[in-house]
DNA sequence: ATGTTATCTTTACACCATGTCAAGAAAATA
DNA sequence: TATTTTCTTGACATGGTGTAAAGATAACAT
């Protein structure tokens, strides 16, 4: 809180006169963040894809590519979740969100007869949510040193794998 | 540190005075834990496995039930990991070893020609090591509620997937 | 059994981050 | 100009990590 007042040239206490807590101001980050960078209008063209495997790729192309842009605040969040309960409510609803992401492409597989027999709706779609997490984008990403397009390209044909018939 | 010392029926400072530092304490839970679970002894059976897809199913077997032993301890040090530089190299410590299990399984793959011709031996064990992830195990789980055997199995079925050729 | 050493307890303190509180200055607004 | 909002300054509470010193207790060796 002290580095951040001190970046944005205004007292500690300023600071907390607009966000009583750390975890106030890391919500506002994310909404002010999410409203600039247009996280809507970038998963549109999920949203009207022709068909399942068209509007899986269109999602993890979008989520994938906005993962590095919200990665501090989100890690910042992530990193109170173990001790702050509304931290964790926090992270919770934008794991809420992704998911009906993940459940709209499942939807349009299952519609299609592409998905996968060997699992329910739910699993798959725990399964698409695990592949297209944060961690794994931090690790392959951040740690292992992958450039954004092979990240983007892996996690596609993984997810494909996961879900699709074959 | 106050609740170990409590846990433990002993003053904090006697705590201290074994591990001068709370990540020290850490590190030497790992090695308890380690050696009392017996990581070694579980390992074996990868290690003599006849074939790569053989010695792939071993291994995230053997893993993926070894991480709710030790998830407790990990956890800390993960937490830990951002701020404290040396339980980002004990972390750093155990991914490298469990990565040379990952390589283990892609050479055997690859001297099998049964390795996926999209994937160098290092991207294949970047992108392995990060399907049998902690944090993985984790949201499917603990946040998903799954079970260790739906875990195992998907997860092995995920790793086939990305490593093996079709 | 006695002296020595290692271990543990008690108490106190330093440091740092989060969060609170109150008084007064500065800025915006009516 | 009067009022309200915002910001600053400085002080304090809390909780966790880590340090330091003095004395108690246990284990051990001769």
């Amino acid at each position: 809180m002290s580095d951040i007042a001190k970046e944005a040239g205004v007292s500690r206490q300023a600071v907390y006169l607009h966000f009583p807590k750390r975890v106030e101001l890391l919500k506002a980050t994310t909404r002010f963040v999410d409203q600039q960078k247009d996280i809507d209008e970038r998963l549109a063209p999920s949203r009207s894809a022709p068909n399942g495997v068209a509007r899986l790729d269109a999602y993890v192309e979008a989520w994938g590519n906005y993962i590095p842009e919200i990665y501090g605040v989100v890690h910042a969040i992530l990193s109170m979740a173990d001790t702050d309960a509304e931290a964790r409510d926090t992270w919770e609803d934008r794991m809420h969100a992704l998911r009906e992401g993940c459940q709209a492409v499942i939807g349009m597989l299952s519609a299609e007869n592409r998905l996968t027999g060997d699992l329910s709706h739910e699993q798959a779609a725990d399964l698409f949510l695990t592949l297209i997490s944060v961690q794994n984008w931090e690790h392959l990403v951040r740690q292992c040193g992958w450039s954004q397009d092979m990240y983007i390209q892996h996690i596609t044909a993984l997810s494909k794998a996961a879900l699709i018939k074959a």
